[in-house]
DNA sequence: AAAGCATCTTGTCAATGTCAAGTTAGCGAG
DNA sequence: CTCGCTAACTTGACATTGACAAGATGCTTT
């Protein structure tokens, strides 16, 4: 019932899936994860409960989908503001706060994002987008070193051992604090803005990943 | 029915609070977070699908004293570690790596205990625990700075701002790579071992902090 | 012993994910 | 053109869940 709305729709939908997924977005933005539901999407994009069946399968296939969707816009929102930054210095800050900003403005997507146990391990879909996610944080690091950038991955070409280090160090942080900022554990933290202390502790591990550069095996 | 495995227990139970605490452990070790069902816990522990209902309220109230339960064993596990370090080195290394191994070893727990959205905001009996592993934590990075250590929280005790930036980039880096390794994103990092890479990272990550300790307000 | 109250049970309700079976329509082959 | 064929959707059903209301039970206190 109630098909009036856009009755130019083919009724084969047409675009059921992306419908679908917008309207994911919608019920995560305000029901949260908790409150994520197949039938609520399904009701939000005028069809029956059954239809996001044959687009997803089940409800981990939507949420695999999804995450997929949510590295795809982190990796282009890091881009961006890794590209307007002026140094070295200002890139590492802007990553990070990009990284954390993004978290902040899609707390759902985030979640989603980073919880194994809910998504498809086999997605190829989802290994590539984040793997372009970390490709570019990857590149950040070696920038911050003077080292040539990475085409694609850090598995199809050789890198040093204290690259990997660089990376576990710079990633670590930068997820770190964008995790417990958004699980609002840094209100523990006494500080006028989070921002402030955030830009101050990326600007000197930046600082100290590019004074340390190739730390234990370049000589 | 099936009353009968251990008849001694006093018909109110008497012990259903911590019973049903230990079928919710249960419950998610083998069923994880998104299997977690108060009914299966309450059957777990041989009670009716309603019981649980007086002691937590909602699944929300359960879950909120597992995740403050998680806290307590976290800070345990962590000062454990902690006091059988021989360095300052080895101290931050064990810390990073006691914090790592609690969420490998109670992945549940450790999603649950950051999760904003499924927690009480206004559980005191939360906000303790979690301000308890923040105190442990905060004493290591004082006892890197050679700094006194806080005998209860940052709040009551002024501390200089180099002191919070300290304890953000510790504590980012901790959490980060705790939380990246257990939703498998280390994967992504070529490594023989990540304990491997995360001794490496910590302890460039302590002698930084050691070295460049009150480095803007001390002069 | 009687009252009072915390504790636990039973029954119910709307909602959900998944599956099976049916319906519709676009599309290619003859 | 039209006759299937198949992908795209619907309908209906089922077991399960969280929450609530009302009732039963038994400890405790007076």
């Amino acid at each position: 019932m109630e098909h009036s709305k856009d009755s130019k729709l083919p009724y084969h939908h047409g675009a059921l899936r992306q419908a679908l997924l917008e309207a994911g977005d919608s019920v995560l933005r305000d029901r949260g994860l908790s409150g994520f539901t197949l039938r609520e999407c399904a009701r939000r994009a005028g069809v029956s409960h059954a239809a996001p069946k044959h687009h997803f399968g089940d409800v981990r296939g939507f949420l695999t989908e999804i995450a997929a969707l949510g590295f795809d816009q982190l990796t282009r929102q890091l881009q961006t503001q890794i590209a307007i930054a002026h140094d070295l210095d200002e890139e590492f800050i802007n990553t990070t706060r990009a990284y954390a900003d993004f978290a902040g403005e899609n707390p759902e997507h985030f979640r989603i994002m980073f919880r194994y146990d809910l998504l498809s391990a086999t997605s190829e879909r989802l290994a590539q987008a984040a793997g372009e996610t970390f490709t570019v944080l990857t590149n950040v690091v070696l920038r911050q070193r003077g080292d040539p950038e990475l085409l694609a991955s850090v598995y199809d070409e050789k890198v040093a051992e204290s690259v990997i280090d660089d990376i576990v160090l710079s990633w670590s942080h930068i997820h770190g604090f964008a995790h417990l900022k958004l699980e609002q554990q840094m209100s523990m933290v006494p500080a006028a803005t989070h921002d402030d202390v955030m830009v101050r502790a990326s600007r000197r591990l930046s600082r100290f990943i590019r004074s340390d550069a190739g730390h234990q095996d370049e000589g």
